[in-house]
DNA sequence: CAATTTCTTGACTAGTTGGTCAGCTATGCT
DNA sequence: AGCATAGCTGACCAACTAGTCAAGAAATTG
């Protein structure tokens, strides 16, 4: 049944494109903003072949956000709860800091979503986002109850690093300009990132 | 030449009626989300009536931000170069915490109009905010030669320091989601301004 | 009071945009 | 080859929305 290499490999293909052109479309003009035909012009495709793929804008917004939910699970996968909280922690702002940098546009759309109220996304953040800081504010707890951290809010710790890491991909453009319109080169993300990672271990006496 | 009280009166009222609500809806639709009629209906006006006062969406739109970036200048002046690190940043800390609690509408207006990459507001960002950020790091860098705080980064603290304090505002829909769906109360407020500001602070080495 | 200016508003217009559809082409199957 | 299916597309339409306008209401002035 290896059914027609070709047809799949077109068909995953213009998914794909379309995809990566509405996340950037949809960061840079949030949705209502957005339009299908400024979508279809950066994917080169006709207007008409984005509605083969996705019925609706709506329906192409929502693959868009899910997809990003799937890079912030790989995220958030990576603050290994059986580590060290300078081990854990700093693992985690750095995978936070290396998505701020791969997709910044995700960053945005996620961004957009939640100021305007989550109207999509609502579900995810009772849910999965509310189960995961549940169970990592108990490891955070367990840290402190151990000594091994100070006495901090384990929850504003974890809106600390979210905001601060994201604050590189949602506010890129302020970022930019302040850095004398150059976008930051390797180094400079390295300096961020150990900034960021220092300040806030130290700040917990980590 | 004491002209005309009534009419004055009436006119200031139709004005600050119309931008408050007009800040609410821009930021939970996003400019091109947020129709003209809406913002009529919010502020129980006929649409014509609006464009009697604003020509057009983008004139509204951008009084709105001006007002916004008012609110700005003065948790900016917070800032107090004289004080010492623990005095001045703490209040800087505390001032643009009351801020988005009191303005959330406006912190988020800016969120969405940054990170749709400052179409409007890309002037402030060069000038009046670069020539602020600027003097500010001049002063931490004297901290730090002083001895009174630990050599970090200063840019990355100021990006620390607007990310944390603004996703209160920015993110308060998932922030209220993971607190069960209710505001934060007077009590929270204070303990979220205290976690944030300790942290930082201590991870600094103030 | 009458004239003038400011303010208000329903009705209308021009332009945009999400979505449809009929017909077309390319691919795969027997 | 011939049939079936998946993919592609130009042309079109209905809904929405920013902005206009002319006519009227209300306040102010001389």
């Amino acid at each position: 049944m290896d059914t027609s290499r070709k047809r799949n490999t077109a068909r995953e293909e213009s998914l794909s494109v379309i995809l990566h052109h509405a996340e950037r479309i949809f960061a840079e003009y949030g949705f209502k903003g957005a339009t299908m035909q400024a979508i279809a012009d950066a994917a080169a495709l006709p207007k008409a072949n984005l509605h083969y793929y996705f019925p609706t804008k709506l329906a192409l917004y929502r693959e868009v956000i899910e997809r990003i939910f799937t890079i912030w699970l790989e995220a958030a996968d990576s603050f290994d709860t059986s580590a060290s909280p300078r081990e854990a922690l700093s693992r985690y702002i750095r995978k936070k800091m290396e998505i701020s940098r791969a997709h910044p546009c995700g960053s945005k759309v996620w961004a957009n979503e939640v100021i305007q109220g989550a109207p999509i996304i609502q579900d995810y953040l009772q849910t999965t986002l509310g189960a995961w800081t549940d169970s990592r504010i108990e490891v955070i707890n367990r840290w402190i109850a151990e000594g091994q951290i100070d006495p901090i809010n384990p929850r504003h710790l974890l809106y600390m690093i979210w905001a601060t890491t994201q604050h590189y991909a949602d506010f890129q453009h302020q970022v930019v300009t302040l850095n004398g319109g150059k976008r930051l080169d390797d180094s400079q993300w390295d300096a961020a990132t150990k900034s960021v990672t220092e300040i806030i271990l130290r700040g917990i006496g980590a």
